[in-house]
DNA sequence: AACCGAATGTAGACGCCGCCAACAATGCTG
DNA sequence: CAGCATTGTTGGCGGCGTCTACATTCGGTT
């Protein structure tokens, strides 16, 4: 069992993931506008001034909140991509995972989306972005390299498949798409994206 | 010309609406977050508890900010249909319009998209959410009907085409792409979607 | 025209918030 | 073990949203 100290050393040890924790915590509950430092700080057990010790102000703790979904993101999509897949099955599986993340991560995905770019942490920022979309554009690639998939500028193609993406976690995390009806239209969702809605 | 009181009367006249032109201002010039009911008294010149008689609370103001949104969207929308013209030229006319409307609003957008449903005004958002898709609904149906577009159950196919125009508009709200961009690929963008990335 | 209630604006207060500065306890490194 | 950087505490500042009590004006009834 780790220690339980009934009153806490003046030091907490650990209190910059802590604070992270419980703000996720209250993210997911009760959405990022009822964020408040002093409130976290109660919950932690610590004074209301505790948390500017490991975050400059608000934002950078919802920074540090958003940097870490995106690692998350980035795991969930790693692990549901195969590059030996065809264009179709490949897409499909990764769609299912964003989505699965949108859906367990909504008010998260939100704020991940929410560009308040202060030009310090941005970089950070910037960088996971890239590194996220840059998934998409590798399958794109491939599939190109493949001829599975139109010729044509890449960006466009990344554009309008990740356009659809988006939209749809954005439909998700708003609430208008029930997640069942989101995992459940996956399929023909990609299928509608690569075979186009005229008839052939 | 109109009267211009040296010292306002007592009673404003129309304070609501005043109120709402300094939010819309102020939602542009500086965001959402920034926007506080007191200091939109004072650049209107009331007392700070004045918008309270017009407003039960901010997200009140807020909503009725978006209600509005949806009304200056829908009449865009509107202009920019026509319904005897083919599928890819209409779809595009229509998309054309939306992400002009995200370009020229994008935070107004952001607030649209903001679904902080109290249950009290949801009835007139969700109306107004309803009205807007329906547009896009309309043309879908009416392709179907005269044969240019694949059968299917159409909710799926307003999906695949909701899904992506929403995901261009959050990207351009969110500053990942730019204006010039996003218009410059309206044309291509459609003609994926219909057409699919497979090639033929 | 005079009245009176409803609508609208004002003043003040309460508790919350983010942030800052001054101070206290602790950990670390020479 | 001394000194310094780190981390936590206390207290305070101004701003915020919201509530209540009060003031003024508007409009319909008589």
């Amino acid at each position: 069992m780790s220690p339980m100290p009934k009153s806490r050393p003046y030091h907490h040890g650990d209190l910059r993931a802590t604070l992270l924790a419980a703000a996720e915590h209250t993210l997911r509950e009760r959405g990022a506008g009822s964020l408040s430092l002093r409130e976290l700080a109660r919950e932690v057990g610590v004074s209301h001034a505790a948390p500017g010790r490991h975050f400059k102000d608000k934002q950078a703790l919802l920074n540090a909140l958003a940097l870490d979904g995106y690692d998350r993101l980035g795991q969930a999509l790693d692990a549901a991509d195969d590059p030996a897949l065809a264009l179709e099955p490949r897409l499909t599986a990764l769609a299912r995972a964003y989505l699965g993340f949108a859906i367990d991560n909504a008010e998260l995905l939100e704020l991940m989306y929410a560009r308040k770019h202060d030009p310090d942490a941005s970089e950070q920022m910037a960088a996971a972005v890239e590194r996220t979309v840059g998934k998409l554009a590798q399958v794109v690639a491939d599939a190109q390299k493949r001829g599975e998939i139109i010729a044509g500028a890449p960006e466009e193609l990344n554009l309008v498949t990740g356009a659809t993406l988006h939209g749809m976690a954005a439909f998700i995390a708003g609430g208008m798409l029930t997640p069942e009806a989101a995992l459940a239209g996956v399929e023909t969702l990609v299928h509608h994206l690569l075979h186009g809605l005229k008839p052939r």
